[in-house]
DNA sequence: AGGCCGACAAGACGGACCGTCTCGCCAATA
DNA sequence: TATTGGCGAGACGGTCCGTCTTGTCGGCCT
């Protein structure tokens, strides 16, 4: 027997490539991945983390995760999606919101230090910059990433300050979606490169001269 | 003969591991080294570039690569400092430096235009890529190449905004080094992380709110 | 109930690179 | 002229890649 294997395929003309089927997919094996990877991405890095050691820790052969994902980035991507949903299920949904208490500069303030907190938390650090890397040279994953994991927050803040701008405290002519980045992209790069002191005075600072401006008035 | 080997070094109490004797070393090869690397990082990416195929392409034996440098991130390094200062040669010397026409809003504009043309350069993208992605990861190369890299940039920026301070045109209270943030930073998230348009237009805004503030006056 | 199907764990397989090493070869030095 | 040490070349054992094979097991159709 064997011999006869491919060519036995009558069934199916032989089109979609991608995907098993779902339905009856195991979610101990995903569950386990996902942890094997965040465990493993902490422990010694992302570069030395490695498919069969996913596997192999999550108990798992290597091709139900070739089955399911198309590189270790991926993986990750996944499992760090999966984290961040169970961390929201576990905290209040409002932890997730920007607050409008009427002032924005404040509001920002408080969003910007939990940003601060939240980048440093341990559990975050590793996975999280190491998909931002991969991002960068990966142009596939990194759009992913900006819509799966940037997007979200970012549209956040434009709601804030469309919010302000209704209330006067931002000038109508601007772009929201630049203006955040006064604001966010500062603290992104000083997290992803290091380029300064990394704190919540920092971040108050930010927003007051992202807010008032650098020439005199 | 062979068999005796590294205790017939009598010569020196084995200490130093790192430096050969720089003296003896071929600029002929580090050059070779240099152009190969940049040239597999633009064809083939960073990740699928390899120090064998770096020494194959450049004609060298894999121990002289091994024998200068420590990772596959440190030659493209190193390459990209090299290609850097002989287009410094190259170039005028003012070409890497920021206008002072007493108007601070119109030469930061000018300085960034050119950092966006410079930045789609494809001499310049597919290594200046990758080493920023490597940097995220590994803290080591990271801060060589904030110091290196981006250091001496940043610095006048600073320099510039100093000149404006005195000038008047930048408040006096203000911290220099996150002033300029304020426009570098959202247009470095943006080439890298692809997080929206990427333009002449874009980083005349940038300026424009950077100074003005968000804030209605 | 029995048979079939497809995901599963395990791991064998050839191939790519790793980083180390050994080998003569050669140029500069002593 | 003899010594020294970097050099090109490539062999080496090892790790991980991505694919393929085998046998097991649970759900679904008949």
């Amino acid at each position: 027997m064997a011999t006869i294997r491919k060519s036995a395929r009558s069934t199916h003309p032989a089109a979609e490539r991608p995907h098993p089927d779902a339905t009856r997919r195991s979610q101990r094996s995903r569950q386990a991945i996902y942890d094997a990877a965040l465990a493993l991405v902490g422990e010694v890095g992302y570069p030395k983390t490695t498919i069969e050691g996913i596997a192999a820790r999550a108990g798992v052969g290597k091709q139900t995760i070739y089955r399911w994902w198309s590189s270790k980035a991926d993986v990750l991507l996944e499992a760090f999606l999966d984290l961040g949903e169970r961390l929201v299920e576990a905290a209040g949904e409002e932890a997730y919101t920007i607050p409008d208490t009427g002032d924005v500069a404040a509001d920002l303030k408080v969003v910007l230090r939990a940003t601060v907190d939240e980048l440093r938390d341990p559990r975050f650090e590793a996975p999280y910059r190491a998909l931002a890397a991969e991002g960068v040279v990966n142009e596939e994953l990194g759009r992913t990433f900006v819509s799966r994991l940037l997007e979200p927050s970012l549209q956040l803040h434009a709601d804030r300050l469309r919010a302000a701008q209704e209330a006067g405290q931002v000038r109508q002519d601007i772009d929201l979606r630049i203006a955040l980045e006064l604001f966010v992209s500062p603290l992104a790069q000083r997290w992803l490169q290091h380029t300064g002191p990394f704190s919540h005075a920092y971040t108050d600072t930010l927003v007051d001269y992202a807010l008032h401006g650098l020439a005199p008035r």
